[in-house]
DNA sequence: GCCAGCGGAGAACGCTCGTTCTCCTCTTGC
DNA sequence: GCAAGAGGAGAACGAGCGTTCTCCGCTGGC
């Protein structure tokens, strides 16, 4: 096995591992058995759990923001349509069987309150969405405090779905998400 | 000191450096330093620190919950009002210094995968909310799913205002729910 | 065929944590 | 004044974790 492969599979494995069993439940042990990869191949391609962990996040934040980018562009063609598809995105996601909240959210919850690192990734990625909703507002023309509005209902259906194990807050949300489109 | 007052100091300890570090990165021994309780009183009064966890959380379910009746009791007296007057709390609580998001939310992120005992008080809580926008929807004659879409602006609110370290998010998601409440 | 070096399996190490135990002090009832 | 018991401080214990190390087998160049 490359070392490419072998990071992917590492990636993948505790990407998986951290998202049901949350960051701290889950040794280095599990990632090496859940990947395959030997732990001094682990450790030396990632230097240390939490150099892992960051890695992951950085995935996830690149992985949701094409997701969202390429979700929209299939489905949608005006702006107002891609702000909606943002939440047919998030209604297929909780759907997924595992599915068990946003990892941004939880990791913030987590480790966020000890590791500034984390706490900054979860904070650029969050911006990063708010920003793509920002696009697309200005677009329409409309006030700017509709993107945050629109994050807030993005990351309001994540965390509400996540906690109730129901996919509903997606379409909720989405309901909400174009009353306040047309009134603006 | 007695027993009752034992019990206080080592909830209060434990909810704020919980809130602070999240919960694993808390051992027992720093809350015994905090609450200045011995190790020996504290496991006389809480068996466990899973056990610990979960009082925590059922005395902020019920603090959260009797803060908003009577917060909305102080500020408001119609329905249309009283929901408004939930999004002003959340702008004061996210103001104050030490907030680091909800503890329901971070607590599902970090435990509620692995402890369905947390997992059941989180969803217990956010449903309990979601009653109360439900209670006061009904009053006005809206349609029930306006409650749910309340709730996640209130949740998208504290993960918000959480990661970004702000307290803008609860007067964005109060204009919000002004809007969803107009469009009823 | 042979040896140098790379990689894997998993033991080992040092640390932390949850939980329990020990020992000492202080109070309290008589 | 004294025995008895409760309570506090902190050591002790066992488990689990992140990280490193050891040992062994395999591979590839000559």
């Amino acid at each position: 096995m490359d070392t490419e492969t072998a990071e992917l599979r590492v990636l993948e494995a505790a990407q998986s591992l951290f998202n049901e069993r949350g960051v701290q439940a889950v040794g280095m042990d599990a990632i090496r058995t859940a990947s395959g990869v030997s732990l001094k191949r682990l450790y030396q391609v990632f230097p240390s759990k939490d150099a892992l962990l960051e890695a992951v996040l950085r995935r996830r934040d690149a992985e949701v923001r094409a997701a969202i980018t390429s979700y929209a562009a299939a489905h949608a063609t005006t702006p107002y349509e891609r702000v909606l598809a943002v939440f047919d995105y998030l209604g297929e996601w909780f759907a997924e069987p595992d599915f068990r909240g946003c990892a941004f959210i939880n990791a913030y919850g987590e480790i966020g309150g000890v590791s500034a690192a984390v706490a900054d990734i979860a904070r650029t990625h969050k911006t990063a969405v708010r920003d793509h909703f920002a696009a697309l507002v200005a677009e329409l023309g409309a006030p700017a405090v509709l993107a945050d509005q629109l994050a807030i209902l993005a990351n309001g259906a994540m965390a509400t779905a996540g906690i109730n194990g129901t996919p509903e807050p997606a379409a909720q949300a989405k309901a909400a998400a174009r009353v306040l489109l047309d009134a603006a």
